[in-house]
DNA sequence: AGCACGCCGACT
DNA sequence: GTCGGCGTGCTC
């Protein structure tokens, strides 16, 4: 008896087994799709394994209905990973697979190319029918005419034409649309478009590094802003082409801007594929099918890329490796930036994580050498690092959270024609709304928070559950209407900066002023015009866009995260204080960081100004290793939610009781909880957790396989939303 | 997760 | 009388 054992994309720990098809005569190997009966539906899923025997009597086996691939679609070793990261995550192993094939596959889509729509010049036209008129219409028909072959629509689409010029052409019947597979992409024998840019003494030991080793080598590359990290990227990857190799690149959400695309693209002459969030389903199975096959040369994507099969693997890439976005904060909770390190293991292959403020993780990872730690200490071009200032507001009059002191130096900073970057984490009007009478302040109904007040349009907004509601005439505790808005948001800092440099432009940029198509790129032309012009913003001016006119970055609330809940607040505000500060200034014009503060004389905000972030890192480190936090012990946390208070808790208690009276807690495991959640009550769901930790991941492990079956079988479980975050990101 | 079955309240 | 609320059970 042949069981094929397949992993389906439902939420249920296990595989399930089915009959091969009717009229199967040979086997397919493990890691095909197969579409199988489920219940009344039909699902896709992936072959793990075939078995002679099945726990479930025959009678109760279906037969699979269809084998969709004839090859895996996943390397070998890629299926291995995935198998592996579902187990060490504690996520279904069917659910973790779907994830990490495309979407397209995931409906049954053909890993074989599709045909696609191409345009070529009809037999005996020519440009003249087309007259003086229509430029555009006749710039096509005449990159058509040089080549016979033709093109893909949607390679038109790329060169900027659209359907009005096509179907222009179509009407007068100069060209005509075919089917074609798509072609594969230049595979010219050059592989630099432009040559390489001299490196300084640190680049070139970064990039010796990077070589040192033959097989897995993973690099820290931290590297302080402007100091040419990416330089040394693509000389690794020029290496890396050289040899016939491919080279995969994961960056940060926001980190996969156009320019961080063109740049390669700019290097180099092979096919570089970018996988970005707009494409279309299909569009992004073409692409990965280009890397699968070894067609595309460079991969660029973020944390889902991670999963890109590759035919001849040659590095990966982790730029700002510290970013928080490579870690998926729902579902399957992966890490990509750990997960690449299993991938460039198991591939052998060179893995870089690039930083200018490594995470804690990787950072002792490097110092205790289990990594190679390159730095790049220096500005390309002799630019010198930005100078930082404390400034000291104990004491001082704020308008509207503006020092005069800042003031002052924000003008004089104008007045030299200079631009200016002011920081402020906080989206919106103001973070609270206070009535003047009673002192209420005005909270979410489904949240333990406080609404934020925004004024364009006038509204009040909760940041965690997304709910919307009028401002209210009066205060529902006293009746007055006498309101106050309680400190500042991007909205009242960018109103206030407008009203004392009323002939300055000030440009806010934030999720809400953003959200429209094309906001941010007509900011950054006006950015870049060069004028004097004041930028406020949130963390979204610190990733992704360079700013070389500001010389002056002002960080209003440098004190938001010193005293952080979460033991990770203070690594996540200095990367963040040094991103920000990393935007501002060039060669020329060195920037100046002014950070107002109540707390200039906190030793730990002293220290990174004083010192940077190394020796910062090095004084962090020595504190989580002295209070047993990571990255020397190892985190597990269970969170729980229930629409009613006290079950989510009680469902914990529930769990450690088994948990103890079945032995399954190893002595190297230790438990935090159960708890509530830091804000307990969110969009209407009670919340609380249970943090595991030990310094044996094993032992972690080992718990951790146990805790889900038994999680699935307690009797509240199914009043009780829980998921499990294997090292988690954040505690909360 | 889906999807069905099943058993009690306010509607045409 | 039925439409539909969501508790419970199952998926090879």
């Amino acid at each position: 008896m042949t069981i094929y054992r397949i992993a389906l994309p439902t939420p249920l720990r296990r595989l399930f087994d089915y009959l091969p098809p009717s009229g199967a005569s040979v086997h397919p190997v493990p890691g095909v799709r197969i579409r199988v009966p489920f219940g009344r539906r039909q699902l896709i899923g992936v072959l793990l394994e075939i078995s002679d025997a099945s726990d479930l009597p025959e009678e109760r086996l279906k037969p699979a209905l269809e084998v969709l691939d004839t090859e895996p679609p996943l390397p070998h070793h890629l299926l291995e990973l995935a198998c592996w990261a579902a187990d060490y995550y504690q996520h279904p192993v069917g659910d973790v697979l779907q994830q990490v094939l495309p979407v397209a596959l995931r409906k049954g889509a053909t890993t074989e190319a599709a045909p696609q729509t191409h345009w070529r010049v009809r037999e005996g036209a020519s440009p003249e029918a087309l007259g003086g008129r229509a430029p555009r219409q006749r710039q096509l028909l005449e990159l058509l005419l040089t080549r016979p072959a033709g093109l893909a629509a949607e390679e038109l689409r790329e060169a900027g034409f659209g359907s009005a010029q096509l179907n222009g052409l179509l009407d007068k019947e100069l060209i005509e649309p075919f089917e074609a597979l798509p072609a594969a992409p230049d595979s010219s024998p050059e592989i630099l478009k432009e040559q390489p840019l001299p490196l300084n003494d640190e680049q070139q030991q970064a990039l010796e590094e990077i070589r040192a080793a033959r097989g897995f080598n993973p690099v820290l590359l931290q590297g302080i802003t402007g100091s040419g990290k990416t330089e040394v990227y693509l000389q690794a990857i020029g290496r890396v082409l050289e040899t016939g190799g491919q080279a995969l690149v994961l960056v940060p959400e926001i980190g996969l801007t156009p320019q961080t695309v063109s740049r390669f693209r700019a290097r180099f002459a092979v096919p570089v594929q970018a996988l970005h969030s707009n494409m279309t389903d299909l569009q992004r199975l073409e692409a990965w099918r280009q890397a699968r096959e070894g067609q595309a040369r460079i991969v660029i994507g973020t944390r889902s890329a991670l999963f890109t099969p590759m035919r001849s693997p040659g590095i990966i890439i982790v730029d700002e490796e510290h970013d928080t976005s490579f870690k998926q904060q729902e579902g399957f909770r992966y890490s990509a930036r750990d997960l690449a390190v299993m991938r460039a293991r198991a591939e052998q292959i060179p893995l870089v994580l690039g930083s200018a403020t490594p995470s804690l993780e990787t950072l002792q990872n490097a110092l205790g050498g289990r990594y190679r730690h390159a730095r790049l200490t220096t500005r390309a071009g002799n630019a010198r690092p930005p100078r930082f200032e404390l400034q000291d507001i104990r004491q001082q009059p704020l308008d509207e959270g503006l020092s005069q002191a800042v003031v002052t130096r924000i003008r004089s900073e104008l007045a030299h024609r200079n631009q200016v970057l002011v920081f402020i984490n906080r989206r919106g009007f103001s973070p609270a709304l206070m009535c003047h009478q009673c002192g209420d302040v005005i909270g979410c109904d489904r949240c333990d928070a406080r609404m934020t007040l925004h004024r364009s349009p006038p509204h009040l907004h909760c940041h965690h559950c997304d709910h919307q509601r009028p401002i209210p005439r009066r205060c529902p505790a006293c009746g007055s209407d006498d309101f106050k808005p309680q400190g500042a948001g991007t909205e009242r800092t960018e109103g206030a900066l407008q009203r004392l440099f009323p002939d300055t432009e000030v440009l806010r940029v934030d999720r809400d002023s953003t959200q429209r198509r094309h906001a941010m790129q007509e900011i950054m032309e006006r950015v870049n015009a060069g004028d004097p012009c004041i930028l406020v913003g949130t963390q979204m001016l610190a990733k992704g866009h360079h700013f070389p006119a500001v010389t002056l970055v002002v960080i209003l609330d440098a004190d938001a995260g010193l005293f952080s809940a979460d033991f990770r607040g203070m690594e996540r505000t200095a990367q963040l204080i040094l991103q920000v500060a990393g935007r501002a200034g060039r060669a020329e014009r060195p920037g100046t960081v002014l950070m107002q503060t109540h707390h200039a004389d906190h030793p730990t905000l002293m220290q990174l100004v004083d010192e940077g972030y190394e020796a910062f890192a090095a004084r962090e480190l020595t504190l989580r290793r002295e209070s047993a936090l990571p990255p020397f012990i190892h985190h597990a946390l269970l969170r729980t939610e229930a629409s009613r208070p006290g079950r989510a808790e009680a469902f914990l208690s529930a769990l450690c009781e088994q948990l103890v009276a079945n032995r399954l807690i190893p002595p190297a495991v230790h438990w935090l909880g159960p708890f509530p959640a830091p804000m307990e009550k969110r969009a209407g769901h009670y919340r609380a957790q249970l943090l595991w930790q030990s310094y044996d991941r094993r032992a972690l492990q080992q718990l951790l396989a146990d805790l889900c079956p038994l999680l699935e079988q307690l009797p509240q479980s199914r009043q009780v939303r829980w998921s499990l975050d294997v090292d988690p990101v954040d505690n909360f």
